[in-house]
DNA sequence: GAAGCGTATCGTATATCGACGATTAACTAT
DNA sequence: ATAGTTAATCGTCGATATACGATACGCTTC
């Protein structure tokens, strides 16, 4: 336990002048990072990088959620642009956007 | 665009069986993400990481939040394990919890 | 023990999230 | 056109997040 003054010195010594990170990059961060602060939307992203693509429906099957609160989380990834969803017909095909994700991925790395 | 359903297949061609990641695992990512999914949450740990420790009040000088809700913040970030607090005194001194911050960056670099 | 300092907690207000069922919209197929 | 399928959107509700000021707590110092 820090006991005086000059151990509260020590312990914070470093004297480097306190400059915070640029502001819109920490809204991007927490932006893509909130796209994946749901369980969710984590196994969504989990299941769409097993797959390379999957269909809406298969989605909402694997999960035990209801349709349209799964098209919510889906519209969060969209927003978010980690996931893209490309019309099929009367089916929406979804896929991981691999350029966001390693915007995610490099985020994060090189905190 | 898609437009058969030979298309489609094509689109979501992958035959492995639908196998959703662990729940757990889900719930352990969401949990940390969840913990930097606000700008003033990613600002405090960059600024922690950039100096390895540091005062409650350096940081809430340095944010343009209130104390207390720079405390529910650092609360969160606790909680969370990514950041831990060393009574010393009357202060508190912040420092990041390696461990914690590489099981994150482990977690997502493995996604 | 009284005063002062730094931090946490409380209480509260507002905004957003997350869930659902119901409905709408878009497309196919008959 | 009509019916059927699939996904998105709407409306609603309860829970949670976020922000703040005020207050309580813990420690140091006098």
């Amino acid at each position: 336990m820090v006991r005086t003054k000059e151990d509260a010195q020590k312990c914070c010594n470093s004297s480097e002048k306190l400059s915070l990170p640029d502001v819109v990059w920490a809204e991007d961060m927490a932006k893509l990072t909130w796209a994946l602060a749901h369980p969710a939307r984590v196994r969504i992203v989990r299941l769409l990088l097993n797959r390379t693509s999957c269909m809406c429906g298969e989605i909402v099957e694997e999960m035990p959620l209801a349709q349209s609160t799964v098209s919510q989380h889906l519209k969060i990834l969209k927003e978010t642009g980690l996931v893209q969803g490309e019309v099929d017909g009367p089916r929406v095909c979804y896929c991981i956007n691999k350029e966001a994700m390693a915007k995610l991925k490099k985020l994060i790395a090189d905190l």
